[in-house]
DNA sequence: TCTGGGGTCCTAGGACCC
DNA sequence: TCTGGGGTCCTAGGACCC
């Protein structure tokens, strides 16, 4: 039976224990088991995906290794097939697609999309939503859902019952779903928002929508009254449509070492190596940035970052890294340990010219050698060929065994 | 042998210009 | 004769998300 729907409907499929779910489509034998995917608990990891099995001990995703081990040490344990889990993403996604033209992706398991009646179809969105569920589960995984009348109910709905889930906020009740609710269930409220909301005597989020966005704005700037328009349910949210993606803002690469890195030594390589996988980044999607970060952490919490924009857009690393290199003594000097190592470039551009500089680029002392660019270029191949780990420049080779377990992009629960 | 990696957005101070 | 105000860019860091 359909059940009326006034005005828009914003829904939000969020993909089961996604990792682990689907290596246990992968891996028959693993089904049923406690599953962890994750970094090693000897070289720093954290979980990234664990299995409903496996939650029952208590572990959850961001929790360290370490940890988890020591909770579930009867765990199957995987670093993760990152490719796998895209190739699996990409199909999901077009079975959303191809139910509406508005869908956003927020992450490799999550999207919003957009299924207001009457605009691409006449059909109940709680219609859209359950066929969209069982699609997916022809797939081998499963999916929760949330539906509302913006993001901020969707995203809220769809964490209530998992997995398998369709939570249904129907217009006209957004406020009332959301009043009983801590302040912390919304998403951009953490620790540090939730605590200071907390000190102001507002714990949830029907208090918060009671105030004043004044002291509001006071208190938090432009997120304040945000956060009391959201709270009340009154958000009105776009949901972008598939075919205009969101501009790229950076394109960083980061590693954290199994033990920390002393010597001046190692540090530059680590910033030569990190600085060629973002490099072959930007030339796979095209990007060409004008602003390089360098990053350093030195312990859980201390990091330090120092930028330098330059006067013309790059994607070589023989460019931007050097940039890093010369920027490392801002931040550090010989004998402090060193936990991460981090490069980025962003400023982008997108439809800007080439040119930023008054001054031609062969005039430019940053401006890259077109000998060196064909280098970065030719290493890609060899890497697209033989593997990511096939080749690396000079300095690079002596800290690689240094470095702890590359994890593919994380999928984390909330807490 | 205590917490990863890839992002986004916001803030605040200083430099600099008119 | 001694300090205004607005705007923009750059830089560093924090909070937050998945």
């Amino acid at each position: 039976m359909a059940i009326p729907w006034e005005g828009p409907a914003v829904g939000l499929m969020d993909l089961d224990a996604f990792f682990a779910s689907v290596e246990q489509l992968d891996h028959p034998e693993w089904r049923g088991k406690p599953l962890i995917v994750g970094g090693s608990a000897e070289r720093r990891g954290v979980v990234s995906t664990a299995s409903y099995e496996a939650r029952k001990y208590g572990v959850h995703s961001a929790m360290p290794s370490y940890q988890a081990k020591r909770l579930c040490p009867q765990a199957i344990w995987t670093h993760g097939h990152y490719g796998r889990y895209r190739e699996m993403s990409d199909k999901v996604m077009a079975i959303v697609a191809d139910e509406t033209p508005r869908l956003e992706q927020v992450s490799i398991d999550e999207a919003f999309f957009d299924v207001t009646p009457g605009r691409y179809s006449k059909e109940s969105p709680v219609d859209i939503c359950r066929r969209i569920q069982a699609r997916v589960a022809e797939l081998g995984i499963t999916c929760s859902i949330g539906l509302g009348v913006n993001k901020t109910v969707a995203k809220i709905a769809s964490e209530r019952q998992k997995p398998r889930g369709l939570t249904v906020v129907l217009p006209g009740l957004e406020a009332a779903f959301l009043a009983p609710l801590p302040v912390r269930s919304m998403s951009g409220i953490g620790s540090a928002t939730g605590t200071r909301l907390e000190e102001m005597g507002i714990r949830t989020l029907g208090e918060l929508a009671r105030q004043d966005p004044k002291r509001m704005e006071r208190a938090f700037g432009v997120f304040g009254p945000r956060m009391v328009e959201r709270a009340a349910g009154r958000e009105r949210s776009v949901v972008r449509a598939i075919d205009e993606p969101e501009d790229v803002k950076s394109v960083s690469n980061e590693r954290t070492f199994a033990r920390d890195l002393t010597t001046e030594a190692e540090v530059r390589a680590a910033i030569d190596h990190v600085s060629a996988l973002v490099g072959t980044r930007l030339r796979r999607k095209e990007l060409r940035g004008s602003q390089v970060t360098l990053k350093l952490k030195f312990d859980i919490h201390h990091t330090h970052t120092v930028q330098r924009q330059l006067s013309h857009r790059t994607d070589d690393e023989h460019v931007f890294g050097s940039v890093a290199q010369e920027l490392l003594p801002q931040i550090w000097s010989e004998g402090t340990p060193v936990r991460l190592v981090g490069v980025g470039v962003s400023s982008f551009d997108h439809d800007a010219g080439e040119q930023l500089s008054l001054f031609g680029e062969t005039t430019n002392e940053e401006a890259p050698s077109k000998d060196l660019r064909k280098l970065s270029v030719a290493a890609d191949e060899v890497r697209k060929r033989f593997g990511a780990g096939a080749l690396s420049y000079g300095r690079d080779l002596r800290f690689r065994d240094g470095t702890s377990d590359t994890m593919p992009t994380g999928k984390f629960d909330a807490q």
